[in-house]
DNA sequence: GTTCATGCAAATCGTTTGCACAATG
DNA sequence: CATTGTGCAAACGATTTGCATGAAC
């Protein structure tokens, strides 16, 4: 796809289903996914095949205050929202803020290349509990 | 302090350690810093204080991308700026924007309790290399 | 004197890695 | 056929936990 790699019917299919879900999954959601198209896919093959399409720009890792590392095929950039009763992860709509960027390269000696802004609270679904 | 929990000389020279640095310290660090006042100290009670500080709200876990956690006291809101070279983390002057909220809450139907910005780039002395 | 905090070591959890074999180009 | 990807299991690093002893109240 990108050269450098060759192509692997495992790889293939953890991006299709990456780029079929709205969630944000974790390895191991993949991994019980995909087990029973591949019985004998291991943990390592999905985390090894995880960071190579992030290192191809082609996933994204996210990392939500949680002890494991979620996952996007969400290329648009977009902010998060994380709830905090069921741990959901949701993809906002607000418009991206550079301003912030340049905004802030004024008032500190520092060079900005990105930022990133996570919103906490309940969901529309935990909220009608 | 806050009742529940007895008073501790290793809780509270950590808690001070914590207040007497801008850097943005890892258990193990804090762990370095004290060997040589606790000779016995050991890592299980540095990271059993550091939860029960934070739960007091005297201290906050920041979650900086890394594979492990970093510590702060300073209570005063404020975004972060890491650096991606050295991943140091640096407070930020920016002022908080609480219309982010708001905002985020007309086109959502989230309650929102809080948000997180972090920055990413290249800090001073890095670039200076 | 009862209860909580400590030190120590072992356990846990998410992720990575070494190796022999299978699949790709 | 040369090389990369896989499955498996072992290794890893950060954090947590069980337990016997020591400190707090």
């Amino acid at each position: 796809m990108t050269g450098k790699y060759r192509r692997s019917k495992q790889r293939e299919v953890i991006l299709r289903l990456l780029q079929s879900t709205e969630s944000h999954p974790t390895a191991s959601w993949i991994y019980d996914k995909l087990k029973s198209e591949f019985p004998h896919l291991s943990l390592g093959t999905v985390y090894r095949n995880l960071n190579i399409l992030s290192e191809q720009g082609l996933i994204k890792k996210i990392d939500c205050g949680s002890t494991f590392d979620r996952f996007e095929a969400n290329n648009h950039p977009h902010y998060h929202f994380i709830c905090e009763q069921c741990n959901s992860v949701f993809d906002l709509k607000t418009p991206i803020m550079n301003n912030l960027e340049d905004q802030l390269s004024g008032l500190h000696n520092f060079t900005i290349h990105s930022h990133m802004i996570e919103f906490f609270g309940v969901c529309e679904a935990c909220k009608k509990q």
